[in-house]
DNA sequence: CATGCTTCTGTGAGCGTTCACAGTAGAGAA
DNA sequence: TTCTCTACTGTGAACGCTCACAGAAGCATG
């Protein structure tokens, strides 16, 4: 537990001096340091301890130098920033892949690209190499710089399925469409027919697969899809107001809506309190997402819940094995049916 | 902008290539890079168009390796990490150090140590020159981290004052005595003189401080401190709540609160309109930080605002002139205060 | 003419690793 | 014995850059 470095921060140990120490070479200190293979149990031992004694760290310049790999990955965020941050889920998820990483010892950068000078100097940064791979998340998808550093052969993964780039890329989603299924199934369990939808930014493929849900399950149920019942939103809480109005005057008789965010259902619950209806006995409500909002609304709100952490271990699993030499791969993970007052 | 990098990835240009081409040798490319000093102009302008037309981009690595620096710097969050990402401020923060280090060209390495393993793997991380500084954040001062990296000489900037470093470490922080001294006087002026406080939690300086504000104004205006009216808090909710109430027990004649945090403000208001209390007809409330809470409640929170931008502008750049060579400083920033509606 | 100073340029060395290769030693087979 | 195979070890050569130094050229000064 010496770590022999009192006083004035002298050069810090080296290879060589490991070596030395232990009474081998640089070539057996190396094997040792890189998993120990063809290296006898005593010389292994010696190099351990001769380690531990000099408190010898790896210099990973050197290392990068020779092998062309940083060992540390990027977390890229493109566009409007504000918006992420103050996500809650986005905290999850950049809290989950900094600590998966750091499970294998792998740092993490992070990268924010708001303005085209970012985006220009930060995709130079990457494809220069300074990362051995990248984590994308991307609020619309069909991101330019996704498709640049796809094309320059960086290793990525993308946080939801993005658009337009075929199977290229790989990502890790949720599987909208399911909860959809989930959330619809849920309330025509309740008895409810006139199942009204407030659906997300139909350029996202979660807005897409979100409405996508809800017409399959109406149809397998046989109940007819009335498309008074379907008003587009763009999951921001003004809009599920919006969305609730146009809702209750086309179809005055919804007794279920759909709602693709749950702050938008925050805008729906205030509008259909407004004119009168009760949730969920007259109105039941169903979110999606799981965010604060919904245990801030009242009624607090019945919603489907990403497995986020379960997310960024795989977006940071896909990625090494990625960066290891494995194809692109897209992983789908299902979502949870939260149960609360609103449904 | 030809990138030349069309199809197969092959091995990138280095200073060697960029010096043939443009008819110098590395010396003078290597000198137009850092800084251009000692540099003819023509030379300048043959070198800056060879590395226009090869897509030269610096190998960091190996400039890492004789330099020593890495040319990067690590923002390390200590102890509980949940609480910190959902602290929109601590988002401000965060994205604000990302950019003003992207406008040096400095990437920033995001580092959460909560477990004491990952405290004791990140410092040796950090010791062994991964990083060239660090910008550090941690709630209740007193880090043992902040002392270890002290100790090893590398340049450091908290967040908010550390408890118990001396004059050792950089640190910027809000005035968190003058915005208290602010709303305090605000309060005054609206004529209350029976003015409450719920503190902050008085390991941290924040608690102190403003805790110390509020003695200071208080006995500038002649006004006895009645230590009925101080209640401690530890900027929960729950405690603000808790601590109206035994505001309300022992001083009923209470016309003011000021409340060291937004967050403990809004438990205030709850437990204020339970107890048929009117905002700020009856009791005035004023909190502080201006988070989303503020707005959130209702009657929406007369506050104080610390200046998150400006703190992250701030740390990077103390960090970086201690990079650089400067001494440790402290800056202090000013806060201001937001007039809404509960005072 | 020598001397010094300033501005500019090229060269060799070396940063701390890994990698390829060339050994060496011991075991087993011919 | 001699050969081959396996397990292990040491050594030189990179990797791409910066730094110190040496030198060249230009110009003023002694």
């Amino acid at each position: 537990m010496t770590m022999s470095n009192t006083g004035g921060r002298r050069r810090p140990p080296t290879i060589h001096d490991v070596a030395r120490e232990a009474g081998v070479s640089r070539g057996t200190v190396s094997r040792v340091l890189n998993g120990g293979h063809y290296v006898s149990p005593a010389a292994q031992e010696a190099v351990n301890a001769a380690i531990r004694r000099t408190g010898y760290v790896v210099n990973r310049h050197a290392r990068s130098l020779i092998t062309g790999r940083s060992d540390s990955v990027g977390f890229l965020l493109t566009e409007p920033q504000e918006r992420f941050f103050e996500d809650p889920n986005f905290n999850v998820l950049l809290r989950g892949c900094t600590q998966a990483l750091a499970a294998h010892d792998v740092p993490l950068l992070l990268m924010l690209a708001g303005t085209e000078d970012e985006r220009r100097r930060i995709t130079r940064y990457i494809t220069a190499g300074h990362v051995d791979g990248v984590l994308l998340v991307s609020s619309h998808s069909g991101d330019p710089v996704a498709e640049e550093l796809r094309a320059a052969g960086v290793p990525l993964v993308a946080c939801g399925k993005p658009i337009g780039l075929g199977s290229k890329v790989s990502y890790v989603a949720a599987d909208d469409r399911d909860g959809a299924r989930d959330m619809v199934r849920h309330l025509l369990s309740l008895g409810r027919r006139r199942v009204g939808v407030v659906t997300g930014p139909l350029d996202t493929p979660g807005g897409v697969e979100r409405l996508a849900g809800y017409r399959e399950v109406l149809g397998e149920a046989g109940v007819a899809v009335d498309e008074r019942l379907v008003v587009p939103g763009d999951y921001s809480r003004a809009s599920g107001e919006a969305g609730a109005e146009r809702l209750l005057a086309q179809a005055p008789d919804v007794d279920a809506v759909f709602v693709a965010s749950d702050l938008m259902a925050q805008g729906v619950l205030a509008a259909l309190q407004r004119a009168g209806r009760r949730v969920p006995e007259d109105v039941a409500v169903g979110g999606f997402d799981d965010s604060p909002a919904a245990v801030a609304a009242s009624p607090e709100l019945t919603t489907i819940r990403q497995p986020w952490d379960r997310i960024s271990a795989e977006m940071v699993r896909v990625l090494l094995a990625q960066i290891g030499g494995d194809d692109p791969a897209a992983v789908i993970l299902p979502t949870e049916l939260v149960k609360r007052d609103s449904a």
